[in-house]
Parts: C-alpha cells; structure tokens; sequence
DNA sequence: GCTTGAATTGAACGAATGTTCAGATACTCT
DNA sequence: AGAGTATCTGAACATTCGTTCAATTCAAGC
C-alpha cells in the first residue's frame, strides 16, 4: 500500500504549499506539524520531502514567493504621473492585492521571526523595496506641492500599517465590497497627506 | 540541592511573567519552552508550576491582563469634550501607551490564535471594548459636524491599525522621541477624518 | 537548635516533533 | 506483457515537549 492512483507531482507539489500556507496562517509556523500538513494534503508526513528540502524552506518560500508577486503585480501596474492620482492608485492596488490574499499577508508580516537570519534579511530587503514605493510616491507629491508631511519614512511606515491591517478584519461576501473597502481607504490616505486649502493659500504667498 | 539562597515566591513569580512576555514576544508562544522560559528566570522547570497551572494560563494572563492595564490607563486619561481634541487625546494617549509595552502588544495581537476559545472569546470582548472607545470619539465629531467618514467602524480599524503598527518599528532611543511619533500621527490622524474647509461650507449651505 | 512549611530540584512520564529511508505501489514507455 | 521510474508508505530515529512529583534545601518561628 502506497501511492494513491491519480497523484502526480504537479498536483502534490501545489497542494503541499497551499496546505502549509492555510495551516501556518491559522495556527502558526511553530505550532503547526508537518504531520498535519500532510494529513491536509491526504499524505504520510515522508512524502513532503519529495517537494520541500525541510519544513523552513516551506515557509520561506512561501513569504519569498508572496513578496515577488507583490513587487511583480505592483511593477505591472500603470503609473500616472499626478502625485495624488498615483497615490490613490497605490492604495487600490494594496487593498485589492491584500485582501485576496490574507493568509500570504498574515504569514509575511507574522512569521519573519521564524526565518534563519540569512532567510529574514532578505525577506527585509524585498519589504523594504516595496515600502520604498510608496515613500518616493509621497516624497515626489511633497515636491509638487501636494502633499503635506512631517517625516516620508514614519508616513509610510503609518500608512502601510492602515492599509494592510484590512486583512486583519476583512472577510470575502462581508458588509463592504473589496471596491468600496479601497475607496474608503483612499480617501483616508488621501485626506491624511493632502494639503489644505490652507497650505495651498500659505505656499502661494511664499 | 534545591531553593537557592534568598529567592522568594513574591520575586520568582514577576520574574516568570517577564521572562515569558519577553520570549513569547521575541520567538512566538508555540515556539517558546516552558525550559526556555525557566532558563531565563534562572530555575527549573518544574519551578514554574508553582506559578502558573500551565503554559496556556500564562499566555492568556500576559494578554489579559495587558488588556486590563490598557483599558484602566484609558479610563483614567481625563477626557476634553472637543471632539477633535479627544481624538487628539486618544491618539497620543494610544502611542505613548504602546511604545512603551511593545512586547505585551505584540502578543496580544499576534497570539490571539494560540488561546482556547474561551480565553479568546474573553480577549475579543475587551479589544472590541477598546476599540469602541475610538469609534464613539469618531461618530460624536460626526454628529457635531467635525468629522468626516464613510463608515464608523471601518475608519476606526483602519485608524487603530495605523497607530498600533508604530510597535513594528519604534524603538526606544531612535531617531525620534515618543512625543515626536506621537504628534505626527495626531496630524495624520486627524486630516484623515477632518471636515475640510469645503465640507464645512457644504454643511453651512445646507 | 529543632521543627515546620514554602521553594526548588532533578528525574521521570508519555506524547509529539522533524527527518530519513528501505520497501511497496502505480503509472509510463516499450 | 514486462521493465523502469516517479511517487508514496510506514516504521523508525533521536530530540524535545508539557507536566508531575518525591526528595531535598533553605528560611523563619519557637
């Protein structure tokens, strides 16, 4: 008694990471066993190591994987040129990314702790690339004289927080579509960098 | 060779919180040893049972009773009646609280999955009662006509995700003070749902 | 100085952990 | 039909886990 009749790699392989993405998410990189990763799969606990090297490799590329397509699907995306246009581009684009994909997000913000050093540092560097995004977003609105802030970084960093902390509540068929959660959203960002009339009219005197 | 020369249970048992709030925070509940944490304290395992029944009961009073403490500390902080002024009072009474307990937040944020579903449903129950300590600020300022929002309750997850993700990154001595922190996310925060200057004059037309 | 009781040790328990691997199985190609 | 190979099982490995408890040690009260 073996192999299962109609079970092949390219079904295994997939299967594997979407269990241990939905286990991890739920219960936890630590608490979870590769045993009961199996046991979603509808496997020995011996077969996972045809499709991973050990159970870190599984969870590191898991997260590498979520921040690729992350920069990918951002890097696809159209840019405008007017800050406060490309602003709320960025915002659209996170929610709508973000909340299809929670458990990546809750696993990337929750489990760098456990990654080997070599494996945290650079999941950090591919973080890092995205939230600079958003920052030369802001800076570039701040020279245009549309955007109004006290620090780039802590903005960002603030910001990024709002935004992703919508997988932290959201729930797919909830009270708001994913569209009207992101535009509620813009206008909170939009409203928390953008210049009043009041700056407007100060820095036309200047 | 047992009890070392003048420990005491009043000086074993806070040493037995911290040292697991301080693990716990650093390298996750489920990935923590009741060994470790005795490592740390300077005891044996076993010593620990005369401390807490077991390692649940440990996590669950670290969260607790962070929650306690946070309601209490709010409770006391006096009230303006100004709308924008008591949001103003929310958001540096929250930043100042938090960055100085980032261990017991970061847990009770990241661990809520590890308790038993009664402890849960406890913890739940006083978050919420926190978080609608924001929400009512936010719906008064609606009502006097102050603040602007599509929806109460999303606006105040929304807000709260900002101001707590300040935990993922503040550290004591950093480029910024705590007061600093704290007044750059009272502006964020309160552009994010102020009335502009065009939706006062909306309101007076109407 | 002796007794009492609280504080702690150190060993032990069964269960669960990540990982390995020889052997069994089912599919593919000839 | 038969051989070969990719896939998977099932048992085993050494560790580690949370927890218990008899035995031991220290400090205080008489």
């Amino acid at each position: 008694m073996a192999r299962k009749t109609g079970s092949h790699s390219e079904i295994t392989g997939p299967k594997v990471r979407a269990a241990a993405l939905k286990l991890f998410a739920s219960q936890g990189y630590a608490a979870v066993s590769m045993r009961q990763i199996a046991a979603e799969v509808g496997v020995q606990a011996g077969a996972l190591y045809l499709y991973t090297p050990d159970k870190q490799s599984l969870l590191y590329d898991l997260m590498h994987s979520h921040m690729d397509e992350l920069l990918e699907a951002w890097r696809r995306t159209e840019k405008p040129s007017y800050p406060a246009a490309l602003l709320e581009r960025f915002v659209q684009f996170h929610i709508k990314f973000h909340v299809t994909r929670r458990d990546a997000v809750f696993i990337s913000y929750m489990e760098l702790r456990n990654l080997t050093p070599e494996n945290f540092t650079e999941l950090e560097r591919l973080r890092r690339r995205y939230e600079d995004g958003l920052e030369s977003i802001l800076m570039a609105g701040q020279s245009a004289g549309e955007f109004r802030f006290e620090d780039s970084r802590l903005t960002t960093l603030a910001l990024i927080a709002m935004l992703t902390g919508v997988t932290n509540w959201y729930k797919p068929g909830g009270r708001l579509t994913p569209g009207q959660v992101a535009d509620i959203y813009t206008d909170m960002t939009l409203n928390s960098v953008a210049c009043t009339r009041a700056d407007l009219a100060r820095a036309a005197a200047d």
